[in-house]
DNA sequence: GTGAAAGCGCTAACAA
DNA sequence: TTGTTAGCGCTTTCAC
């Protein structure tokens, strides 16, 4: 195959303008010590040519790579992706970390790295070796891995913890969950409820945690017992039903049901109408993130939606700040969840 | 900011092995004139440094990049994301696309393109440019725009064109339209429908017009006529309303309705409800695409699947193909898509 | 079969 | 304020 060289380099501009390589590298790289003369004559040659800078040349004269590094989880992004059942969690992310990167001429990566794996140390390593970003945006359950903090900080990588609140190395961001559990909570203890169950996610992640307490908070402030309210699941589908049947089925079961992710919630939705029972007359139901498929559900549910495009785009913004030498952020960043009222929540029927 | 520099390098192998650079070189890339025994050698440096060649070096040192760029329509995509309607044709381009990418030690970068705008040669000759990508894959509409084929051919990247069949420059791919509406057609008649709509989708893409010919050869091989039984819209959902309207106020409506995509199969239900019909039992309709809220619409939607995933897959390996030298398919791949059967079709009510 | 040399496009450090 | 020099990590020549 014919070896492709850079069309126009920055020796093709530098002779257009009759100036040096550094020169151009400064304007380039909008470095003060550059006459506005020199600067409008640099610029116009750039423009002339057509000029664009190699991001690999770049990062092997020792700068940056203009790359950042979305990591996702493998098993779980791409069970998503087979599955089609419309969680857009990935398209979120890309709306706000690509359009945000693009401002700043930098460009966003998506790396899928497993989790569970004893080799993630290398997986990342390696994936870093031959990238070289700038940053790396962690998302849970990575966010807090230590395993891949302790690394990150190790190699002077910049980073963003989605989901995160905790203090040390990188960017803590977070939804504020706990907030969010207790936007739900109050929205239904204002429609009269009085037992409002609670359907936890995966302890794996922590912000399943930080739900739970919000939840808790809210219904101690309204004067209401939680005992007996409170169910495990895991996000998924199965799950959830397991969980609303338990607590469905218990002595005082409960007249409304906040689900940590929406297949719990649609799977809680149908396990009450198995009953025979209505929804919102007989049982109220939120649930969070707001996938598209909840606005499709009978009713539609009423959701804690969660901003990822704009997490995410903060999450750019704070590396990208980093790298430039910009003041960036001192505490975590809290992007706060809202709630969307839709047709699965109302009044308690007498 | 300190200066990040590549850990374990090429040299570290090199002295590790006790061989030169370029032999390391040389079976980093598979290369031939190494004894088995130094290959040993080298390999066992590799795995014990935890050596990850930088695609940045890479690339300065005149071979490939490891990149591939999959294009996409900027307005649409963002659209897409920002409407939250689960549409998830990017996530399945990612799947096909990241994961085949992945199994050859290449890496998948989204970037986003305006259709309309004029300054389009400009965007893309930036991001190659700046990425130097081995290969692009264009998505409708951009896979036979011959502003973009022109450059790609003239700069010597190789690219694939999914959603085209024409020959000529980079690699055809198509989920054969044509077919997918025959299918979708004979799917109909063999229910026992007549008189079969059709909601055409914008001529802006080529595949719109192939949509229309299946239907048409299928219907006439079944001896049917279609006409005033065809109706433009844009892909869209209020289009799709408009179509629909004009097929059902139509003085001899159609039975059954094939919309070109899914949103305007939506639409077509609503209108349908609207007017106190039943589906199926007075309308059949079939949509095209199945994003993952046909199956949530009650009743869940019979629809063309398109196989994305796959063909950005085979686009993939198409281009890997060609850079390493390896033989490539001549004429255009095809990878057929097939027919959900779900709730929306059925025979004929008397 | 293997190694030494030069150079890819760019930037950092230094000199002028 | 500007230009010069020396690499960055790798791959290609081309010798040996």
């Amino acid at each position: 195959m014919a070896r492709r060289r850079q069309s126009v380099t920055i020796r093709h501009v530098a002779a257009d303008a009759g100036v040096s390589l550094q020169t151009v590298s400064r304007v380039i790289n909008k470095e003060p010590n550059v006459r506005p003369e020199m600067l409008q004559r640099v610029q116009a040659s750039i423009a002339k040519l057509g000029y664009v800078p190699s991001i690999a040349a770049q990062r092997m004269g020792g700068s940056r790579s203009y790359l950042i590094v979305a990591l996702n989880d493998r098993e779980r992004t791409i069970a998503d992706w087979r599955s089609r059942q419309g969680t857009d969690w990935v398209d979120q992310m890309l709306l706000g970390g690509m359009l945000t990167c693009a401002e700043h001429g930098y460009r966003l990566i998506v790396e899928l790295v497993d989790t569970h794996s004893d080799h993630i140390e290398r997986e990342l390593t390696g994936a870093i070796a031959a990238l070289q970003p700038d940053g790396v945006i962690l998302t849970p359950p990575h966010s807090e891995n230590p395993l891949i903090t302790r690394l990150l900080e190790a190699q002077g990588i910049s980073f963003a913890r989605i989901g995160s609140l905790k203090a040390g190395g990188g960017f803590a961001l977070t939804m504020d969950d706990e907030g969010a559990a207790r936007l739900a909570t109050e929205h239904l203890v204002g429609l009269g409820h009085r037992r409002i169950g609670f359907i936890a996610g995966s302890a794996e992640y922590e912000l399943s945690g930080w739900r739970v307490a919000g939840w808790r908070q809210a219904m101690a402030a309204a004067g209401l017992p939680t005992e007996g309210l409170l169910a495990q699941g895991d996000f998924g589908f199965a799950s959830g039903r397991a969980a609303a049947i338990a607590l469905l089925d218990s002595a005082a079961p409960p007249t409304a049901i906040i689900a940590s992710s929406d297949q719990m919630a649609l799977a809680t939705l149908e396990c009450v109408r198995e009953r025979g029972l209505d929804v919102p007359a007989d049982l109220s139901i939120v649930s969070f993130d707001d996938t598209p498929i909840v606005r499709f559900a009978h009713p539609p549910l009423t959701a804690i939606v969660q901003p990822i495009a704009e997490v995410t785009a903060r999450a750019v913004e704070c590396i990208i700040a980093e790298q430039a030498g910009r003041p960036v952020p001192a505490g975590p960043v809290v992007v706060p969840a809202t709630l969307a009222v839709r047709g699965s929540t109302g009044p308690l029927a007498d």
